[in-house]
DNA sequence: ACCGCCGCTTGATCTGGATCAAGCGAAGAT
DNA sequence: ATCTTCGCTTGATCCAGATCAAGCGGCGGT
């Protein structure tokens, strides 16, 4: 807690148009004084550490988040007092977008690690989009995005074994690494194997005992947290849930 | 097939003012003449059937659509072949939000029973919401609420057991129902067990079963598609997942 | 450098719900 | 009216993955 340095403003204020992640971020396809007025409503916040909260499930929704670089996660309460994860946000993806209906989150968000966030109040960006069409396109778009994302959730959970939901949830970190510009096969999970079971609706124990079998198959290498993807083409079958033999799905 | 009536052009021509739906569907709050405008947009289809599709996955995007009275069904295709139903759609609610990202449908969206469908071509409405603020607004909650929702069932997928899928679901008709004025506790299905099934993840027999086991539990009277729920406070209490003796949930 | 905690792994056992297997009966077809 | 089909129910069995149990070892803290 000590380690708290402070960092130079320089460093953080980094202006919209020169990011890095403007082609994934919001500005897509914005004319040059668009983008101008669209960086003038972030804010640019100091560095977050594992563990702070960007918000709170109950907390009044007034910004969505951007992660910069590093990770989140995000989190709903269930009932029992037990939580479900609900994703893992790498750099170039928003957060907050389940909140602007009631006006109040109904999960929390959490940082992972080390992580920039730019933080954009949603009334300013709703002003903005009104006169700004195209924006107001990407915004319809990156909702729309949102909801399809969950679908692919629900058909994971709905219908995926162990294996392929965890081969689906490494390629999926894969890609969206290697979209951001990293390494699709070699990279370091910020989060636990808890939270990835949690996430994939798997116990602790089923996470580990499969990363050892993908690692025996041949398929990665696993150290710690240190991931090395081997074989995408055969985690790709796997996920096709093409395991070998299996019944054929139910027709509803 | 032989069966299609024509039907009265008059029975269907009802505008967005005068629609029971009005508080429900997208007008919410607007200015009278704005209303006007939307509905100037909204095409009135006649009715459609049992098994016709508002569209199939691979379709290009077009339009939003608006179930008047009826239910439809959206699912996805999965890789072996199967399907994986995403959701039964009642009066009020939209179906499509999902394909605004991609400008393809990724899922098809299938008539359960006769049903009356408002279409809202989307360029004309996303036209109509940058002169409009309210109704950006408007459409800026309709797809924050559809994450939502999707977040609900990522954690009962995720966490919760057969019964409490079961109790969720029953309740969560119920609920729609009500608020489209219909009764809370007495209605039809229009969906098959099978596809009940699919989408909470459970088998046909296992759905079956829960059924006979409410009723014997003096929860619900269930006769063929006809339901009547007889205690609503104790199946809510199902669903929090209190059956009684469960494991504090993980922590992540 | 040492200690203690906690996240992870691995093995053994248990179980909820899937799968397999038989009817049953209602709705539609002829 | 009868047939046929298909959706549903019910019983028996099976199994993937949860749960229980027992270390191991890395990492943060002092």
């Amino acid at each position: 807690m000590s380690q708290h340095k402070v960092i130079s403003l320089e460093t953080i204020r980094v202006a919209c148009r020169n990011c890095s992640l403007s082609s994934l971020c919001l500005p897509m396809g914005l004319a040059p004084d668009d983008v101008e007025r669209l960086d003038e409503i972030v804010k640019r916040t100091r560095p977050l550490h594992r563990g702070d909260f960007l918000f709170r499930d109950g907390d009044r929704f007034r910004s969505l988040y951007v992660v910069k670089t590093g990770s989140v996660k995000t989190f709903a309460p269930s009932p029992e007092g037990g939580e479900q994860v609900l994703g893992f946000h790498l750099p170039g993806e928003v957060i907050g977008l389940d909140a602007i209906d009631k006006d109040i989150h109904a999960c929390s968000a959490k940082v992972l690690e080390t992580s920039a966030i730019c933080e954009v109040p949603f009334t300013r960006l709703e002003e903005l989009t009104a006169t700004i069409p195209s924006l107001q396109h990407q915004m319809y778009r990156l909702l729309s995005k949102e909801i399809g994302h969950d679908t692919d959730m629900l058909l994971l959970l709905g219908k995926k074994n162990a294996e392929e939901r965890l081969a689906a949830f490494l390629l999926s970190l894969s890609k969206r690494l290697h979209k951001r510009g990293l390494s699709a096969t070699d990279f370091y999970l910020s989060m636990s194997r808890h939270e990835i079971g949690n996430y994939l609706g798997l116990a602790v124990e089923t996470v580990s005992r499969l990363f050892t079998r993908f690692q025996d198959d041949g398929l990665m290498n696993v150290d710690r947290k240190h991931i090395q993807l081997l074989d995408l083409a055969t985690l790709e079958s796997l996920v096709g849930g093409a395991g070998q033999n299996r019944r054929q799905q139910q027709q509803s």
